[in-house]
DNA sequence: TTTGGAAATGTAATCGATTTCATTTAGGCG
DNA sequence: CGCCTAAATGAAATCGATTACATTTCCAAA
């Protein structure tokens, strides 16, 4: 590119050794804060620093030492705010320990996740933290041999890859059990795509929330969406509306979900919770937002942020590193709050 | 430290030469699809780099070329959806051009901008994107003398730093004209801090459209919020509610605003928009999902972000960049479709 | 066959740091 | 004052690529 780049020529390490009459490896000391240099060289390199506004090149830093200190951060979606807290737990400890996150969107293209997978094949990315249910796992699987990974939320059993989550399948029955005990019979689920494993855990719990109350299963009353927005949500709450007998309540695996719902059930001059109860799931900022505000069940999404990075670091000093369970909790709101029957 | 890292070694540059029996220079040449390179050769380098399983490191591509390909993109917040849009705009630009974006999340925190800020010094960026008013413009301008800097959305006048943004004050002015056009007269505005730029043009635009139609101006229908978050909507709605004369509409300068503002309204038991009408501003996702669904400026986010690449592309480059000023649309929804009056 | 010039390839410097190992300096002690 | 050890410093290799410049190879024309 014959064409002129932005600023002057920045000093780098040579020029402070020789401003300072120090040799590079002395300087280096100083900047690493190594405690073999005299107090009066510190001084020197010190000044020599001040007076040519250097600022140490981390691309050389990062060559020598064979690291980015980044590492990648894998989303199907940013629109999707579940995503956010746990990124804010993420960020903050990367912070803290010198590293900086990539976050990479991979809109479920395998494509845009394979660019992304590059980044870590050519070392600009020294791990992963994937939170994407629809990534490829057996890449996943491959570039695990070398390189650190964790999972987060999503995981793959038998995958040997370690992973930060929640006991999905007892979140479920726990929101549908609070369900039946407000009054509820007619409880219907809106489940994403069974190929997701959390998906298949959820359905479990909602079953077993069913079974111990002596509930029998209506199929009908079993919804599936391709992806987790708030359109999907309306559609599916549409289809339970045009049911013959519909439900009194549901439970929507995601608080996206579950607005789209309320948004359907409102349109249809119904009313929250006394026509019908809904459930969410994550807590998401907005799920306090709606109006009726939302029952769900809170994720620690933040913590798991912040454990996720810790394992991942731990990985990266190829430490062993165990998957963890985080708990859970059941945050009732006005949009089961009414005295139903 | 003393903890074996994961993974095995790597090929790099050298084995693979030394496999296809040719200098790094060659290898250097094929990867980079030189055209100087004969088809014989080319094939046995491109074998030897499968047979090892090669994969050139950016590290030294990065410091041999200096430059990291990698580019800040500065918010306050990633909780505000308003920049979710942008930042889809950005990558899209920053992945067809072989960028990656460090998506920086400040908090309004100068030491968390610092850190930031340092990654460029530090040549571990090659260009800032800023979208955070609450960015110290003295650092930036400092920075911009030697780093390629573009202001998106939110821009300091007379720093010189090029930015893409809209007419603020225009837009303003068409929504509060919507709402006296369908016969509204005591119209509140629930602004941010007018230390801000953008909060002192909307602020300008509502006046100026009282102006036009002949309404004085109510100081008391003016509230400033600290923040841009739904409680900050609630809370100023709430002092709008408790006025002797209480306005019949609301324009908000952000949907959060708007929605917190809502919510506050159907908690007084008031209608929207038959007893107050609102005004959002951004058209973020969720401002379709409310109920009833907002009226609100739309802004070009997704262009607003390409075209915010395009240009820190040109300044990486040396070339002239001139700021941009795009288009706005009034998007009317429920939330001021109602028949008043 | 010779030769000129283009095409292909190689050598070695370079980017900017860190770090090992060698060397110098300082200081305490007999 | 000389000696020994520890502290301080420096020289040079290294990380893994790119590229300017030098050299070799190839081929067509004379």
């Amino acid at each position: 590119m014959g064409l002129r780049k932005v600023g002057k020529k920045l000093a780098n390490i040579q020029e402070v050794a020789k401003q300072a009459r120090v040799s590079v490896a002395t300087v280096s000391r100083v900047l690493n804060g190594q405690n073999t240099v005299s107090e009066k060289t510190r001084k020197k390199v010190e000044e020599a620093i001040k007076k040519l506004n250097y600022e140490p090149s981390m691309l050389g830093r990062n060559l020598r030492n064979s690291e980015s200190r980044l590492f990648l951060i894998l989303i199907p979606s940013i629109s999707n705010p579940f995503y956010l807290e746990i990124i804010k737990g993420i960020e903050a400890v990367a912070i803290s320990q010198n590293y900086n996150i990539l976050l990479c969107e991979t809109d479920s293209n395998p494509e845009r996740e394979n660019i992304y997978f590059d980044l870590v094949r050519k070392k600009m990315a020294d791990g992963i933290i994937s939170m994407d249910p629809t990534v490829n796992i057996e890449t996943l699987k491959n570039l695990s041999e070398n390189h650190a990974i964790i999972q987060c939320s999503e995981y793959e059993e038998g995958s040997g890859i370690p992973y930060v989550t929640i006991d999905n399948e007892d979140a479920s029955y726990r929101a549908v059990k609070h369900l039946i005990q407000i009054g509820h019979k007619n409880i219907a689920l809106i489940n994403s795509d069974e190929k997701y494993l959390y998906a298949r855990q959820r359905k479990m719990g909602y079953i077993r929330a069913l079974e111990e109350y002596g509930i029998t299963l209506n199929s009908q009353f079993i919804i599936l969406t391709q992806h987790l927005g708030f359109e999907n949500g309306q559609h599916a709450m549409k289809k339970l509306l045009n049911l013959h007998d519909r439900p009194t309540a549901v439970f929507a695996v995601s608080d996206l979900l579950a607005i789209g719902a309320l948004k359907e059930i409102h349109a249809s001059r119904l009313h929250v919770p006394s026509d019908i109860a809904v459930v969410g799931f994550d807590k998401i900022d907005f799920s306090n937002m709606t109006n009726p505000t939302l029952t769900t069940i809170a994720q620690p999404m933040y913590k798991m942020g912040t454990v996720a990075v810790k394992m991942l670091i731990d990985k990266m000093n190829g430490k062993e590193v165990e998957s963890i369970i985080l708990d859970h909790e059941l945050v009732v709101r006005e949009s089961t709050s009414g005295q139903f029957i």
